[in-house]
DNA sequence: CAAGTTTGTTTACAATTGTAGACAATAAAT
DNA sequence: ATTTATTGTCTACAATTGTAAACAAACTTG
């Protein structure tokens, strides 16, 4: 079970899914282009994520350094299970069927979609 | 811009979703299958969404008559797109490509989507 | 060494959310 | 007419979330 990862959270966890381990600091600095956070507001989001077990820490002097421990592949599979079955009943035709109406879904989408289904039926 | 509607607000939209206008005893009536709320917190739910301008009342005598104010369909079309924007940078593809490789795919999904696709470029 | 800097820890505080209870007005039933 | 049921409104209260400030220990720099 992936604990629930909150929105601010999951932030903090993009720049380490990109690269990690890194200090409080480091996350801090890269979170920076996306978010107006203060050090240390990073640094308590960062300590949830530590007590919710999804970030782990490993002593480096007096200081820590951070690093995810559940795989973004597997966080997102739950979430979107999640959003799925909430949403559209667990069926992902009618996301997909959705997408397409509200024009989410350009010529070059569909192409790509198509393509991965001819992988994915051999 | 459509309101932020909470999870379990969300629950309260489907009812009315599915069939509007319903009095909040019907609305408890009918959310029973999925929830077990009191009747009071059904009421506090219509309250909220009612002040958020996403359900309408229509007096009824000394009741009201509660109805969706937003389709369900808008309200889909934003919940994807922000999610699909968060988790997938925006990119309807990797999502889809996600769920098939965490196999949530059958292969009459498969053949359902292409299908989909094919009516899609028409 | 004294002063500033970095870092973790503790505490804070308002908004949102989940989950109601209490109460008052009205309507229905006996 | 008195009791009971229904309904809306007001209030409550803990958990989660966003956003830090305060503080203390340790480290760096002048």
């Amino acid at each position: 079970m992936v604990e629930r990862i909150s929105e601010a959270e999951h932030e903090i966890m993009e720049v380490l899914w990109t690269q990690s381990p890194l200090t409080a600091t480091e996350v801090a600095d890269r979170v920076a282009d996306q978010k107006d956070w203060s050090l240390q507001t990073v640094k308590t989001l960062l300590s949830r994520l530590t007590t919710k077990a999804v970030v782990g820490t490993e002593r480096d002097g007096r200081r820590f350094l951070y690093s995810p421990l559940v795989e973004r592949d597997s966080y997102l599979a739950s979430m979107s299970r999640n959003f799925v079955d909430r949403l559209f009943g667990g069926k992902v035709t009618p996301l997909v069927a959705h997408l397409a109406e509200a024009d989410e879904l350009s010529a070059d989408d569909i192409r790509e979609i198509e393509e991965l289904l001819r992988e994915l039926k051999r």
